[in-house]
DNA sequence: CATTGACATGTCAGTTCTGGAACGTCTAAC
DNA sequence: GTTAGACGTTCCAGAACTGACATGTCAATG
């Protein structure tokens, strides 16, 4: 339920086509919440139905170009302030690890080896997107930052903990 | 997708019912593959379908006990080496962080202190929970172990971040 | 013997999500 | 001119998931 609140968000920084919202959301809020194309269509149908955002322009090709509405940035503000992150994330990776005994000692620990890689892959492909971004002290690079940050600090745990993990098998 | 193969990882430890299998995913899983009652029942059902778990005694009150067959373990085994963890997680918590700048600032301060709070809380929960188990050499034990030390460093990392993170707001 | 609570399963309507297919337009480059 | 590629939207079948409701049995307690 929270496309929603993702497309109200970035519809709060300033108007927008499906098109637009798509890209954006592929260099920012696909890591903490991806959707698909098709997904974001019938949302935005729906959050116009709904009245918290409006069809402000009409361009080329069909494009509709939405506004948040009022009603849209009080949404907004009550998503943020009134509810609280409660659905406990599901974690494909941990679970695996659960059953990491049904293999022989040394395929586990390819695994969390693998892990332990791929961390350090995702860990070092942030640093560059940190160094790539020319940081301003508008408030979406401060946000931005902090949200980078979350990505670097679990990464860095991750590795060493499937380092660790992986010393306590065999 | 993922249900399946929790289920065919608790089943490979030993046989179980539907009750059985609901009562050890409140007390493991649960915290990394969240699942209904109505969605195990129902899984179950289709793996059986499929001939990756078979019934292998019934019980009174209807009770059905099932068996990991040779293909189950075959699949489970599959899943483990072959497959590789992709879904990005969606975190709803993180999907905030984006937009905190629609707030006030002491509000989304306020939000970040919640979090810190709220991972403290959750990190020593895990720890009580850590002493409370006696953990023997078995591979569950060795397994459970090493995700309960994820979630233990997961929520330290966090809790330092969000206090990290309400230093620069503002 | 009546009741309570754990045991045990099944079903269903409604929603969300996935992974595509389909369709059409504009622009720049060749 | 035409064609490739970016722009732009809509629809859909099927799977997964949620949040109930429905139904009944067995064992122990009072």
């Amino acid at each position: 339920m929270s496309l929603r609140h993702a497309l109200l968000g970035l519809l709060s920084e300033r108007p927008a086509s499906g098109y637009d919202l798509l890209k954006r959301f592929e260099t920012s809020l696909a890591n903490v919440w991806p959707a698909t194309q098709s997904q974001m269509y019938t949302e935005l149908s729906k959050l116009s139905a709904d009245g918290l955002i409006t069809v402000s322009a009409e361009g080329p090709r069909g494009r509709k170009e939405y506004t948040l509405t009022d009603e849209g940035l009080t949404e907004l503000r009550h998503w943020l302030t009134e509810t609280r992150p409660q659905r406990n994330t599901r974690s494909d990776l941990l679970l695996r690890v659960f059953f990491l005994d049904v293999l022989p000692p040394e395929h586990a620990r390819g695994y969390l080896a693998w892990l332990a890689d791929m961390s350090q892959r995702e860990y070092e492909d942030l640093r560059r997107l940190e160094e790539s971004i020319d940081w301003g002290d508008d408030p979406l690079s401060v946000n931005g930052r902090i949200a980078l940050e979350y990505g670097l600090r679990l990464n860095a745990m991750r590795r060493e903990w499937a380092e660790w993990a992986a010393d306590r098998i065999g």
